[in-house]
DNA sequence: TAGTGGTCTAGACCACTAC
DNA sequence: TAGTGGTCTAGACCACTAC
């Protein structure tokens, strides 16, 4: 049961994207909204401060909440997505193979990036194939103690949806590093990589509910492949 | 002046930075926290919710506010940061040469990406010299009915401080873009490109507070130079 | 069971905008 | 001057956590 101010920002989100209320328009007054919705005004205000955040909408004081328009954003590639849910939104056919999956203890490099002392850790290799190029390689090294007795077939589905509905954790939060990087040989042999010799290298330290680090991803892109896109605001404060 | 969850936000924010509240400890509890800063529960809990947004906290249900070690994200890169005030961050020496500076009628290609009709667009571009290499390659389309009177000077110097100090406008937010592109001849020549072939290309759309669009950028970086640091929330909705 | 954060309400005062 | 969003308060009930 979602609570009442994300069904509001979900009914609101929906509106927006199906240009019902259009862009360059302005939002009904938060007052207005209160009696729409049956809700008080704190209420309506985390729903518009959410649509705020993720882009929806832009509001000023004594003018109201103005629609942006969203075409021009794209979201998807912001915040915390496995691929098996991206997948949905691409438009070719999509398809993981499974290179590398195995258990080993844990060693010294990854002691520091997953925060271990001792234990084993799956280290998996997936290359990402879309309209029959070999376009992106997942390489992750996930903590046993945290995540155990995962298989092949769980990997090769989506490991978010095993810790997630089987497991009954939570996926809660990330940090991500954008770099380039030279492509090794191996690399170029796993990947069709069409002439280029760089790859564009998402670094993501992955945290559960209750902040415990479980995973460490790098995820190779061909660089005429990749695309990420954010909305940001300026703080006035920080400089 | 600061309002009151702004400055309990920088309050708790700088004790964190300075490692005063160790990360992976917890806050004190809301209900401790509003005694301490003699305020409302509805006041901390905004200060608290953004430092949840910018990565400085965790806030679980029943426990509290757990500490995150903030040194492994390093914020800078994302958000709305114009190049001078990236550069007091920035280790090495840093040059900044107008390489470009005229005022033109608006082509159709402008017209499109900065929602123009008629009128007069400034073309800027400036090549920014870390440590004696020539890295980045920033491309500005500025309308000049929204931001008037550019000077070389201005813009060698900065232009989000023109725009805020001496015309009172404000920058308020953007969407952007990461691609990665081909380099071409002339910006072989004007960059240091150390053999490589491919500039990392980030596209922004920059909007004043009152939502009127005033800047496309192109701001191409040399690969082995380029970082982008985010932290991400797993949405339990959207899928 | 006591303490924690999550949600929701009702009311107040303010600065800003548009007229 | 009327309407808008921004800030702040006080109080209530809830589900979850740790013991």
């Amino acid at each position: 049961m979602l609570s009442k101010y994300l069904q509001i920002y979900e009914d609101l989100k929906q509106k927006i994207e199906r240009k019902e209320i259009p862009s360059h328009t302005f939002l009904p007054s938060e007052n207005e909204l209160m009696t729409l919705y049956h809700s008080s005004r704190d209420t309506i205000r985390k729903s518009l401060s959410l649509l705020q955040q993720n882009g929806y909408i832009h509001t000023s004081k004594g003018k109201g909440s103005l629609v942006l328009d969203h075409e021009k954003i794209a979201f998807p590639v912001a915040g915390l997505t496995s691929f098996k849910e991206l997948s949905h939104t691409l438009p070719g056919d999509v398809m993981t193979i499974v290179h590398c999956f195995e258990k080993i203890p844990v060693t010294t490099y990854l002691k520091k990036e997953l925060y271990m002392q001792k234990g084993d850790v799956y280290h998996i290799e997936r290359i990402r194939d879309i309209d029959g190029e070999k376009i992106i390689l997942d390489i992750d090294y996930i903590n046993a103690q945290v995540i155990p007795h995962l298989t092949k077939e769980i990997v090769q589905d989506s490991i978010y949806e095993y810790i997630e509905n089987d497991l009954g954790l939570k996926v809660s939060f990330a940090k991500k590093e954008i770099t380039v990087i030279q492509a090794s040989d191996q690399e170029k042999e796993l990947l069709d990589m069409d002439g280029f010799d760089l790859l564009v290298c998402v670094k993501s330290y992955t945290y559960l509910e209750d902040a415990t680090l479980f995973q460490y991803t790098e995820s190779k892109h061909r660089p005429d492949k990749f695309r990420f896109v954010e909305f940001a605001r300026r703080s006035h404060m920080d400089y």
